[in-house]
DNA sequence: AACAGACACAACCGCATTGCA
DNA sequence: TTGCAATGCGGTTGTGTCTGT
């Protein structure tokens, strides 16, 4: 068999045999791995390099953690997959023990499908189906299950820059697993904005530090609302965008500015000066403030009332129109009774 | 018991990236 | 700067097992 990744030598390929793993771990045990194209020879083994190095990441490392993945691990890939996408190796390192095939066979054959079922599209995070499925916070703004906020979708991908956020009550949940988080009507005292942006409205300085650093996941955004516009992070729902490495050109086109006439302007959370982005890559960052309050709204909520707060920023103005407002509101009534802990996915 | 379909997981393939001469 | 080999990564395929008929 020629192979087209190690000089047309003879390979043998498919399910390893208990032989050749124990070869290879004998080998790789002694004389480490420095060169995977020369493992094979040296290890007496008919494979390939590539296929070496695969058979022993993916299987044969001691650190490998067996088993079904737990309920913990389930919650952080999709976290992380709503962030990242279908890196899976970014994600994997945020499992140990844990490979990106494994993490990517597991999203496949069973994450992917919850998600599905919960109306969720796997690919965005999003829900499915409906081209506008949206929130009118300004009516909802009160009620116990959804105090929050202006939630628009829509079924085009390309135009529907979106933030998720969700803040959770729920302290049994691990801060270091928690979603990104809005935090909104905050003491001020709990604010840890950054100054204000020394060149433009749109950049702050822990933000343009990390672009220069070459970050490429979402980068902590704190604004200070000392100007009347308001800036939101949006992360690119382009999965093919959100692979590149942001430039300060692509950040900036994330950027949305938000006019203090803007109907959302006078929601809680969105345009609001006390309210502060935690988006700190992949976890998010909590100060004291927030727990705080997090465990006050515990007690003021119980936890099967625990209150999820979505919110899909879309920026189309039409969409802020009055009469879309009647049909978002509607829209949303639907669905406000069940779907919460589902758009969020929390107790999958 | 035999078969088909679903499923999970291992492995492969092709492309992108990286490092080096 | 360029070309090449090695490595890394994500998508896809192959294969064994399970389950329902």
């Amino acid at each position: 068999m020629v192979h087209h990744c190690c000089n047309k030598q003879k390979v043998k390929r498919g399910l390893w045999s208990p032989e050749e793993d124990e070869k290879l771990i004998r080998y790789i045990t002694t004389h480490g791995h420095a060169s995977w194209s020369s493992v094979p020879k040296l290890a007496g083994l008919q494979r390939c390099g590539k296929s070496c190095r695969l058979r022993w990441i993916n299987y044969l490392r001691p650190d490998l953690k067996r088993g079904s993945f737990t309920p913990q691990e389930e919650r952080i890939i999709i976290d992380v997959h709503r962030i990242l996408g279908n890196r899976w190796a970014q994600i994997a390192k945020h499992l140990p023990g844990r490979t990106d095939n494994e993490v990517k066979n597991f999203w496949n054959s069973c994450i992917k499908k919850k998600l599905i079922a919960q109306g969720l599209d796997p690919n965005t995070h999003n829900l499915l189906a409906n081209p506008i499925y949206s929130i009118n916070g300004s009516s909802n703004y009160g009620k116990s299950s959804c105090k929050l906020s202006c939630c628009i979708y829509d079924e085009q991908p390309t135009f529907s820059s979106t933030v998720i956020s969700v803040v959770g009550n729920d302290d049994s949940y691990p801060v270091d697993m928690k979603p990104p988080s809005l935090i909104t009507s905050l003491p001020a005292a709990s604010s840890v904005a950054v100054p204000a942006p020394p060149d433009d409205g749109y950049y702050s300085q822990s933000c343009s530090t990390l672009l220069h650093e070459g970050i490429s996941t979402i980068p902590t955004c704190k604004f200070e609302d000392q100007k009347r516009d308001i800036v939101q992070t949006i992360r690119e729902q382009n999965p093919h965008a959100s692979k590149e490495s942001p430039t300060r050109s692509s950040w900036e086109s994330l950027l949305i500015p938000f006019s203090s006439t803007h109907p959302s302007y006078h929601q809680p959370g969105l345009g609001r000066s006390d309210c502060t982005w935690e988006w700190d890559g992949i976890e998010p960052r909590e100060n004291k403030a927030v727990v705080l309050h997090r465990k006050q709204q515990a007690v003021a909520n119980p936890p099967e009332q625990r209150v999820c707060e979505v919110e899909i920023e879309k920026r189309k103005d039409y969409y802020f129109s009055g009469a879309q407002d009647t049909e978002m509101e509607a829209s949303f009534e639907s669905y406000c009774n069940f779907e919460f802990d589902t758009l969020v996915p929390y107790g999958i």
